[in-house]
DNA sequence: ATAGATAAAACTGCATGCAGTTTGATCGTT
DNA sequence: AACGATCAAACTGCATGCAGTTTTATCTAT
């Protein structure tokens, strides 16, 4: 018994193809795994020590996730995001969280307009302190917060879904100078404007904050071509 | 040589998994499979004549697509979109045809404007007549373009997905006295925007449409439960 | 008669094996 | 020397089998 709850303990949280689904986005986000790079099934069902069914199913998923591509009788490879879709997708993005931002500033809660704002205030701390990566931690949950105040599971998951497409290259953005502090006035701004429940204000600014930020990344993008 | 060719004439359409994944949406959507219904891989596998492992990374995809619903070691279900996410769909549908048909006011080419407005105009013609069937397919392709007209892949994958699921309750909606007429003016509003590049415009028609599909549907739903 | 326990049947999760396809390296030809 | 053909190694697509879980049917006790 001890024996088996330990192995579950060790390989669970979830099935494995959860599990194989989620290293292996992580591999690709982090940036671990460069566009255009093979993903061949029997590597990595070695490298995390499965077979190769739960290493196909977990690609498969990926796919539909769009992290990978795929063709038949060929290996799967990390989609390249950077050659042609950067600006597609960012503006996708866009789109995205100005719904989201209008919706929410139509239909948040008391509790999450303060949630929203408290924690938009103290993030200000890790803005004086410069603080990239946990700034980096608030701004997701920041935005993720937009997400959820708009109220609607689909859209919900289609902006976290493009927002994990655009992970590589968001993450790095707050290294430039002077956008932590750019960001937090965007920030500001949105947050104003829901608590107002000014929808198109909040509407406009978050459409500009990402635009903003998708200046910034392809840039960054650029750089490390 | 023959031999072979045969085979793939017989199976091809590309791989097995990928005909599955046509051949089980195709069930959920035409309404053969109800919401709710148990999706064991067995009979899948035994009705198609394959094995089962097709079959699973089928149900995966399907899942990804979100016709069914799955949970660890329990069979696949149908997805009950019914229930309580039909609205949530119709909200996030009405704003992605939003956010196409302004961008497709602001980007439509010439000839994507000429090719927009033809076909609506013949499609008055299937108004008249009353062709339920074939004034759907014409909506269907009507929609596509405004879609394709945003020139931006990522949204035209967003909602193509979404549109996917929603399929089971638009297909009835002609079926209700007098939508088609209604249909077809809802259309000229967008048409006649886009074709003077209002961009609002076309937005806020594109907008109302889905809204009132939406309430059209919603009866529908109603009335089969 | 109903509720709960128990056991068997059914089904999912994963591993493995084989057939067919792609990849890439070697050899021969121009 | 460069290009193309040929063949072997590597890899994907699918089938099948076993272990473990869920579901269902039967039996027992209140």
């Amino acid at each position: 018994m001890t024996e088996k709850k330990k192995r579950k303990d060790v390989i669970r949280a979830g099935t494995t193809v959860e599990q194989m689904v989620r290293a292996v986005a992580d591999l690709i986000v982090t940036g671990q795994m460069q566009p255009g790079e093979r993903l061949d099934e029997l590597s990595l069902a070695a490298r995390f020590d499965v077979s190769r069914t739960p290493v196909r199913e977990a690609l498969r998923q990926l796919c539909a996730m769009g992290l990978v591509g795929r063709q038949p009788n060929r290996s799967a490879v990390v989609t390249n995001v950077t050659d042609s879709h950067l600006s597609v997708m960012f503006e996708a993005m866009a789109e995205l969280e100005r719904i989201c931002a209008r919706l929410s500033a139509e239909r948040m809660t008391v509790e999450e307009r303060r949630g929203l704002d408290l924690m938009h205030r103290a993030s200000m701390r890790l803005v004086h302190a410069g603080d990239q990566e946990a700034y980096a931690a608030h701004n997701m949950d920041f935005h993720t917060r937009l997400y959820r105040g708009a109220h609607n599971d689909h859209i919900f998951e289609m902006v976290t879904q493009t927002r994990a497409r655009l992970a590589p290259f968001r993450h790095a953005q707050f290294r430039l100078a002077g956008r932590l502090a750019k960001s937090y006035a965007e920030h500001q701004e949105i947050v104003t404007a829901i608590l107002r429940a000014d929808a198109e204000g909040a509407a406009r600014a978050a459409y500009a904050h990402v635009s903003i930020v998708s200046e910034a990344s392809t840039v960054f993008a650029a750089d490390h071509r």
